[in-house]
DNA sequence: ATATTTGTCTGACTAGAGTCAGACGAATGG
DNA sequence: CCATTCGTCTGACTCTAGTCAGACAAATAT
């Protein structure tokens, strides 16, 4: 069966069976948008409005008005925020807790109630069918976004991708300091970074640097521990093929260690050719070169 | 992660990522129950009000307002029931048909454009993934129900039994006409014969007789082709000897032909001990036997 | 210091989705 | 043929989940 008939059958099947339970369970007692304000609010505690609205996605005036009732009802606690005295922060009091405890067990029942005809081996089989499409979904709806490489979460991306290079390399790695001018490198006109994003949390991220006139440099390519399996190193590579094309290159390098096998068979998968030393990186052993085609000026759609 | 922490966590995503975008969608022009019922309604032609009601589970008033919209926009067409006058049946105009050609061209294009940025290789990944949880969510959530053997539907199912006994015996097979004596043989107070019905269809059977003092024997176990791999057959099996053991019986036998191997393994592992021929069916080749347990009075629960 | 922007809140609406209590004609059981 | 049941419809509600237009105070820019 194709596949969008596939996730179309699913989606019925899904819908009518457990989307239904869900929010007639869920909510018991209580709205399900208060129940989900609630779920949000207990996730990181003293959390601001403002955050609130972003994650869920509520109209200003609306979240407001939930949240009164959660107040009048004590179960959370709103208090302005120090630094800004605008802001206000939501912090679930002591019955608001409880109550969420409670509603997760109660969600936890419901879940285990759906499992409960089926068998062990069953379930266990469904459970792997559920966390890969999970993790295929996330990656589907995966957002991509340019950054400036010395924002914060351009910088804690490639901090997790020095501390991957540090744990992966015999020696360890030493990044040295992260200055300025290293990241400038990752600016326009020659040069860019991308994030990849998922409910907020950074996944992946990938840089793109000049070497000079045409060329272009793939750097510090990370992908998150927990998305390993989602394709999405090719699709950050491919992107940002598209990128340094766009910001004028014919061709893009990359340097890389021995020891990263899995990154070096996505090069070669993705078309790129081993070419000798073009650097004096002491921790690189291979390098790989791809020619880029010109970017379709108008026809020309990011990829991913 | 234990299998309702798999549950949960995918339910969050797709309702997040997936029912958010369809229910916005689908509905473009129209609310979602109306949009629904014209699925519905599409689904099998000409159907009564009654039928849409029980398929969709609306309040009766609800429907008729909606279909009283649709109606008014030309897109359904009421008529009465010829046979029962009481009941109304629903049709589609041209126009209704050709606006669910419509909803359905967008839904598939929903989908598609969900799917876009994954591989072919990681959406026919997602496929299986869902295809497989597809089927054990329907598993999971199916409705066994004792019906008189003589009922429409457990005619259908022993239909289907048979057919597919003829098609694998190698000298087909001829089960004679269903006579009310034989039907009679699966009603209390020694038989019983269950159904498994998931979205009214029917996907698998099983009976019970009485061959004496608390012998009680299955006859006609069946499991619809497409639900191979769900357990549904080992489920069926339990609940019969669940009911068997209700009836008062305190073993069960059951008979089987040799070419059968997937049947013949299930009762191996589901606590059968071969036995010597205890009748004179000749399409057995081999008996099977297993002592039950007497059913705990009160604190029995029918499982699956 | 003043104007503008930002973050939150209030009031006044709307649409969707559904519930509940009957009304009414058609079918059915005795 | 009469009472009851069944299938559908109508009217009068309710609750959720929003939207939109401001109001107002705190922060920031000029």
């Amino acid at each position: 069966m194709e596949s969008t008939a596939v996730l179309r059958r699913f989606n019925r099947t899904y819908t009518q069976r457990i989307g239904a339970l869900d929010e007639s369970f869920l909510g018991l007692g209580m709205p399900l948008a208060s129940a989900r304000l609630l779920f949000e609010i207990g996730g990181a505690q003293p959390v601001t409005v403002q955050d609130l609205r972003a994650r869920l996605g509520l109209d200003s005036g609306y979240l407001s008005r939930l949240l009164r009732g959660l107040e009048s009802r004590r179960l959370v606690e709103l208090s302005p925020d120090p630094a800004d005295r605008r802001r206000r922060v939501a912090a679930l009091t002591e019955s608001g807790a409880r109550l969420l405890t409670d509603l997760d067990d109660r969600s936890d029942a419901l879940a285990t109630r759906l499992l409960e005809p089926l068998s062990e081996r069953q379930r266990a089989r469904l459970a792997e069918a559920l966390a890969t499409a999970d993790l295929l979904v996330r990656a589907a709806t995966l957002e991509f976004e340019v950054v400036d490489p010395a924002s914060p979460n351009a910088r804690l991306a490639m901090g997790h991708y020095f501390a991957e290079l540090d744990r992966r390399f015999e020696g360890g790695f030493d990044p040295g300091p992260l200055t300025e001018a290293d990241l400038a490198t990752m600016r326009p006109p020659g040069g860019t970074f991308v994030l990849a994003r998922s409910d907020g949390e950074v996944v992946a991220c990938g840089g793109v640097q000049s070497l000079g006139e045409g060329v272009g440099e793939v750097k510090r390519m990370w992908v998150h521990d927990g998305w390993r399996g989602a394709g999405l190193g090719a699709r950050m590579l491919r992107r940002l093929e598209d990128d340094a094309a766009a910001l004028g290159h014919t061709v893009v390098r990359l340097d890389t260690n021995a020891t990263l096998t899995d990154a070096i068979a996505l090069y070669e998968r993705s078309g790129y050719a081993s070419v000798a030393r073009y650097n004096d990186n002491p921790y690189a052993q291979r390098w790989f070169e791809k020619p880029l085609s010109a970017p379709a000026a108008s026809t020309r759609r990011p990829r991913g």
